[in-house]
DNA sequence: TAGATTGTTAATCGATTAACAATC
DNA sequence: TAGATTGTTAATCGATTAACAATC
């Protein structure tokens, strides 16, 4: 992969959805997939998969298309880190809770190994088998496990400051659940998921005659 | 709003941010913004917004900018439905009853009013306050209470059989938690909130040196 | 009035789609 | 070989940003 080429947000979303539509195959035991087999899998075009995959480096063939593996190797070498990532969960309210069981279930190259809140039932004891700390605690848990992604599941109130703190602990990434724009320094990367906004989009779309 | 003017989902989400921030500023008593205002709010630019403004019809002045009551009023009629729209949540697994939480408490534009599994002791009985029906009956109540709009939070494996249902019965839009591409006729609306991309994603950038 | 902001149109930017010679 | 698919470049499309006369 060429170190100074700029990929897209939108590709690096697509790179994601390929591997696990890909790991899914793999499994199933196909070992070969032409780029409009992938695209109709993950609901692109073939035009869009053959040219997101060069940024892998990776190439296929035109009487074979692409080896599953292979590609799936090249995936997990691009977008995981050798050492995997470990994720801090801040907010272990229903939402928080939920996120836990579903991320449990990830293979092991995303995990989160540390949960905060602020109410003491939910502190100081394991919850969904990861250790859940007063939120007081957060900077020490995040410097000393080195922790550089979190998911922000918390009142939109608490939402700025507690991204604050973990910012400043060292956090780079983060998954915000709370409907507020967050402010964070440049080197630092935001991804919203807003339920609310993507509810009513959803049900702006439903209601027009089309 | 101009009958045959092509607004872009990007627009639809922004005012949809825009009338949360608006709705915050209204209750602090703010009456009026200017539109680098709302920007800062809600991270985007002042050009954005004013040109976002003019689908709705609805015009600021020079001197005061705009009125967040009367903006406001514009948004509910633009986004909303006067009659209200009923969301059906199909799946009530761990995520399933945090988002019957989390939108419980939105105002009653949206409202959750039936969900459905096919775990009989999540079945035939109020879950959050909503009445939680066996997936067998999914067709009859959607069609019985005109839902328009589903949530699916079912495993992988069940989301295209929930989602043709749903749609047979009725549906129009889908908000989509499954971490598949749902195959839907042209009318109708999904919205993937695919959370183990995002997180990849997140991970993704927070890796990258910038 | 002078200054700031508006609505709106034009310019720029970036992402998607189409095209095509090279390859198996 | 003939046919289909590949990598890659060019054309198209759409969204964002900039510009500016009109307005308060």
């Amino acid at each position: 992969m060429p170190e100074n080429a700029k990929i897209s947000e939108k590709t690096i979303e697509r790179l994601s959805i390929y591997r696990r539509y890909l790991s899914d195959q793999q499994t199933k035991g196909v070992t070969n997939i032409f780029s409009h087999q992938l695209a109709v899998g993950v609901g692109t075009t073939a035009a869009q998969v053959r040219q997101d995959l060069t940024v892998l480096g990776f190439t296929g063939t035109p009487s074979k298309g692409y080896d599953i593996n292979g590609l799936n190797q090249s995936l997990k070498d691009f977008l995981d880190t050798p050492e995997g990532t470990n994720v801090a969960l801040i907010g272990v309210g229903n939402l928080g809770r939920a996120l836990l069981a579903y991320f449990s279930v990830q293979r092991a190259a995303l995990k989160i190994t540390a949960a905060f809140d602020v109410d003491l039932r939910r502190t100081n004891r394991l919850i969904g088998g990861v250790p859940a700390y007063h939120m007081k605690d957060i900077g020490g848990v995040i410097r000393e496990q080195g922790i550089t992604v979190a998911i922000i599941a918390v009142p939109e109130m608490e939402a700025q400051k507690v991204a604050d703190i973990a910012i400043e602990a060292g956090v780079k990434g983060i998954l915000n659940f709370a409907p507020v724009a967050l402010r964070v320094p440049g080197d630092v990367f935001v991804e919203n998921m807003d339920m609310t906004m993507a509810m009513e989009k959803v049900a702006y779309y439903a209601q027009q005659p089309k």
